[in-house]
DNA sequence: ATAATAGTGTCTTTAAGACAATATTAC
DNA sequence: GTAATATTGTCTTAAAGACACTATTAT
């Protein structure tokens, strides 16, 4: 039993200092001689799948490549933790965000994290996938470290048009899976539009989303029953009957209805 | 624009060989030169949280630790990726279990990642953290390298009695909120109980996972509908009426029910 | 027969879904 | 007025929830 105690992969730090006669005798000591460069980790990065609706398509947002590996390929936005900078995981996924857009997401999720011997040509790595919603509004995109690039790329049937470095063609798919599935039972479509928007807008992203008809009359008093749409007082005029417009209250992101909707499944 | 586009942080290699003069012409000779462990990255561990039911109660594993830090603290079974055998994420999940436990577990899932500056004194680390379930019956614990200990402790308000290393009682948390919501829509809390079971043995571990009452005919009705539930043709007998014993069938575990149990939301 | 648990029947309520009808604007 | 979109009304359906009732075993 102690002779396997340790085994190979666990502790290497540890078991050079076994090997070296220097067992250390308390935490402090321990900690004193640590040297966390000396371990055998994975490459770990953040990446963030920035979703908005453009003129009614969903879009995503992509980042040309100026590095190895993968140089000149089109990526989602993401890269290295900042050992230094970075507070803890989500802070690096906002700096990502805004690195590009130059501005803040209404709503950043953690979708998961996707980790594999094969997934990056350098070595083991993994990587922690999040998704973020925004109006394209006031975006104004800066290529930014990185990148040679940045632009909108219209996503449709769960791809982009572009061959995309590493296996963030997967990860796209997962971050867009887990907001069709979101886009059942809470509101978060709602977050790729600007601050004030028409009930019929909202509506229309939730279609876009679902890729399927979605009943206006039924929708309207699914979202309106929540009490956490607020009318703003404005109306958006056009050519026909204004509507009224509306913004979230503050905890909207977090409601969840208590029955999905049914659709095509 | 230039002079910023490598930022300190991202990529301390690339910046090496630049200031080193050597940057590379094709990404085959990037690899060549490219040595992973030079990167600044975080510590990267698996924690799971294994849960079962004993006597009525939820339990989750845990095991003592014999290593610095928190050297003697229980907490939750996990460690470092082991970047040789271990081909993906889940593998390292897996063998964490099996290390442990000595079987599968029926129903393992990833609830998510969390990584800070501070969360482990050894400096930056991040840990994927994976929730299984388990039937207790045919375990036989084994410690294992990295621990002196292995048990089954009661789960009450979300903790366990023990104090635990590093952050793992907000993980155990983290973990119990996933498959406390999944309980309201799925039908994931069988997973605890052994191959066979009644529906009155599979309703008692939603009152004990949702901590309230659940009416057993609703809750029948609720289950027979998916036809995911398949007689064994077998009985358990007891001091009085038999019941039924069932099975799931093998997908059982992806389904979603389209309403949720209300109860105390 | 009684106690105890397994299992069925029935009624109410709620929200989704379908679709008809009305309201308000520009022209 | 018409066209177009916003908004409201009404009916159906399905499942949750509540609870009364029946069934089957051991004693």
């Amino acid at each position: 039993m102690t002779s396997c105690m340790i085994a190979d992969s666990e502790w290497p730090q540890f078991r050079r200092n076994v090997l070296m006669g220097k067992l250390p005798a308390s935490e402090a000591e321990f900690l004193a001689s640590y040297d966390p460069k000396k371990f055998d980790a994975p490459l770990a990065t953040v990446d963030v799948t920035i979703f908005t609706v453009i003129n009614g398509s969903l879009n995503v947002l992509l980042v040309r490549r100026n590095e190895f590996p993968y140089m000149d390929k089109w990526s989602l936005p993401g890269g290295f933790i900042d050992l230094v900078g970075d507070n803890d995981l989500n802070a690096t996924a906002m700096r990502k965000l805004k690195d590009k857009t130059g501005v803040d997401a209404p709503y950043l999720e953690q979708v998961g994290t996707v980790g594999s011997k094969g997934r990056d040509p350098r070595g083991w790595s993994l990587t922690v996938l999040y998704f973020a919603l925004m109006s394209s509004e006031k975006v104004r995109l800066r290529a930014g470290s990185g990148a040679s690039e940045v632009a909108w790329r219209p996503v449709q049937n769960g791809q982009v048009e572009e061959v995309l470095a590493f296996d963030h063609e997967e990860l796209l798919k997962k971050a867009l899976e887990r907001l069709q599935n979101k886009a059942r039972y809470t509101m978060l479509p709602g977050y790729v539009l600007p601050e004030e928007f028409t009930l019929t807008e909202l509506i229309n992203i939730y279609r876009v989303l679902l890729e399927e008809d979605i009943d206006n009359p039924m929708m309207r008093r699914r979202l309106l029953r929540t009490n956490l749409l607020e009318e703003t007082g404005g109306f958006r005029e056009g050519d026909t009957r204004p509507a009224k417009l509306y913004r979230f209250a503050r905890e909207a992101a977090q409601h969840v209805f208590e029955r999905n909707l049914e659709g095509g499944r």
